[in-house]
DNA sequence: AAAATTAATTAGAATTATTCTAATTACACT
DNA sequence: AGTGTAATTAGAATAATTCTAATTAATTTT
């Protein structure tokens, strides 16, 4: 919300319009104002929001949108490769825009989630101690513990 | 369930039945038979099932145990460190006995769950790639993908 | 550009794993 | 064996997510 009252209009740039309709449109998918509207929320604010979250802060400026939508749009959105999901534990799943090959640390104090940023090649170092018939579509990396603020 | 219609009774070896003793009283839990029925149940069956797998096979034995309980069990059981929670996804919540460090491989095929090894200096490596004042308390790697059974 | 087709959105109900509640029971320590 | 405290139990409650069926909107075809 602006100063004078207004929403402030969620938009995403040229760049991430156009990686939106290509992603999209390679899984067959259509280019809805929701689903542009999810996918710009969460490039905007990269704090891994839950759904319900997203929700509230998609009624500011789109009032009409529904929880329902708002997981179907998620759930596409990580189809089309443009956001990931990030699980812990049983909490509610989180959505995250940074697709670097990255791990996730919960802070167990704060509840806050961090990207931790990994070197490819360790990733693939990982794979390698799988059996020769296993095949790896993805993997998860969490970390789980304290930050230490001081 | 035996041939001749008796159940099979659970138990613990000496081994384990004194792991199970000691894990407990370090956290000053009491060891009761439920607990232990299903820590032997986890012990004996290592295929990674969820808490109504493991209502459903503890009542075999223990008919009168309820669900409240076998959720009760397993957190204690993972608290005191005898067993580990494992969650894929949104999935329910599985359960393993296998306290070497090591990760999880859910084939998307048949829903299975394989342990995968790793070197500890592996695990350990990815600690360092942790800002300084981060203190990561567990770890958990899951692998997502098919086995090729041919 | 309008019509037709198909997919997406919506509100609300349904589902499901898990947790909570309050009463009863059973450990473990003297 | 008795006592205090923790654990078990059945059932209700919760909460995230999914489903259903009707409406709406995006794309394709005319």
């Amino acid at each position: 919300m602006k100063k004078n009252g207004t929403v402030e209009s969620v938009q995403l740039n040229t760049k991430n319009k156009a990686l939106f309709d290509t992603a999209l449109k390679k899984c067959s998918l259509k280019a809805t104002k929701q689903r542009e509207h999810i996918f710009s929320l969460i490039l905007d604010k990269r704090d891994h929001p839950t759904a319900d979250e997203i929700f509230t802060r998609s009624r500011q400026s789109m009032p009409t949108i529904s929880l329902a939508t708002v997981y179907n749009c998620l759930e596409t959105l990580v189809e089309s490769g443009l956001i990931r999901q990030v699980n812990f534990e049983r909490e509610p799943s989180r959505y995250c825009p940074n697709l670097k090959p990255h791990a996730h640390f919960l802070c167990k104090e704060t509840g806050q989630i961090y990207d931790i940023d990994l070197p490819p090649t360790l990733i693939k170092q990982l794979t390698t101690h799988l059996p020769e018939n296993f095949k790896a579509d993805q993997i998860e990396i969490n970390f789980n513990g304290s930050v230490n603020l001081s």
